[in-house]
DNA sequence: CAGGATCCTATCCGATACTG
DNA sequence: CAGTATCGGATAGGATCCTG
């Protein structure tokens, strides 16, 4: 295939259309590998967390973009919210199936990293 | 100065540290998950591609963000830059053992969201 | 063709203050 | 405790021009 084709985007032979579209799977990459995305999203996978665990948990995270990213995510449908009216009021977070099915390659990716870098990494 | 002490880093219970250190996974995670080089490492999943091909798979991307993500990359030893002195010059760029490593569960969990998203997507 | 240098804008993100 | 609203600095990122 292939050749010089320019772009014309009509062509598509690409496995994936994401690349040049507005597609949503867009977005929900965008939000999952996002800057913090990734850390809620990994501490999530152990347990549901309360906003401040979470807070503690991935500390160096302020409270308004742990807010941000959790609303994005919950929005994406990856993360679940859950009110007890009591006082103080408790929130707590935690993985819907969605987004256990995402936190797999997610983990996976980080630990191949780290894997990568810490047996010999030295530089 | 960046002095916040507020950090008591040294509690470190949790199963990977690089949430709240400066280990150098972070770094590659960073750009791992950064805005374009998600696309960057997919895209040369394919097979090793050109800089002016990269930038028509992934359409969007500036020649600015394509030489700034993929020099990270080389950097991080996840893609291999080669040259070739022709005239015009060409510069071909593809993954490395450790860029093919981290691609895998890249790609799916791009596929997962995908997936996720295509058979229902409408909304 | 590949990409560096520059300029400038959009956005991210943290600090602060306030609400329920 | 769990947020929201606002401001301002830092950075990401696009457009353009220029070089080898």
């Amino acid at each position: 295939m292939t050749g010089s084709a320019q772009h014309t985007r009509a062509e598509a032979a690409e496995p994936y259309e994401v690349f040049h579209t507005d597609c949503p799977a867009r977005d929900v990459v965008d939000h999952v590998t996002s800057r913090w995305g990734v850390w809620v999203l990994i501490s999530l996978r152990n347990k549901d967390l309360r906003f401040f665990e979470l807070r503690e948990s991935i500390r160096g995270i302020s409270e308004k973009m742990l807010a941000q990213t959790l609303r994005a995510l919950v929005q994406d449908g990856l993360v679940w919210r859950e009110v007890e009216p009591t006082t103080p009021p408790q929130v707590t977070y935690g993985l819907t199936e969605f987004g256990r099915d995402i936190g797999e390659p997610l983990s996976e990716l980080f630990d191949r990293i780290t894997q990568r870098l810490s047996p010999s990494n030295a530089g």
